[in-house]
DNA sequence: TGGGATTGGGGTAATTCGGGAC
DNA sequence: CGTGTCCGAATTACCCCAATCC
């Protein structure tokens, strides 16, 4: 069920999303908390579905 | 158990998948951690099952 | 043969990694 | 317990242009 390229994001770039450190995110991959896969040069790229999913998966409340 | 020639992608395609530059892709060949063919002309070809497995190979992590 | 797109090579910023401490 | 910052070292990204690919 995955024929379909997953898109990639860098760690800069899920930081931002979560408003959080580049070094935060490389410790939730460390953790096993999130997802990654490593370029040959040992750099981390995330998914982006996953990291959306975590995003709105932990929303809570919100409706005024 | 290898009577299917094995696809080739260029440094472009590979890039993508890793969601480097293409010019990452080459030092990767260069470096040797990733294997390459060469054209004639000069241009590196790239194993897709050696790349997916590499992808595969570094996955890490998610959600347990 | 012509043409657009990609690639390779060199050199230089920017990002990321890893550890260790607060 | 989780996060942000410091450091040095490594990897990656973007700039140029000529050559190659289809």
């Amino acid at each position: 069920m995955n024929h379909q390229p997953d898109p990639l994001l860098t760690a800069g770039e899920v930081a931002r999303m979560f408003r959080v450190d580049p070094k935060t995110v490389t410790r939730w991959a460390a953790a096993g908390r999130i997802g990654s896969i490593r370029t040959p040069g040992g750099h981390r790229r995330y998914s982006e579905t996953e990291c959306r999913a975590l995003l709105e998966g932990s929303r809570t409340g919100g409706q005024a």
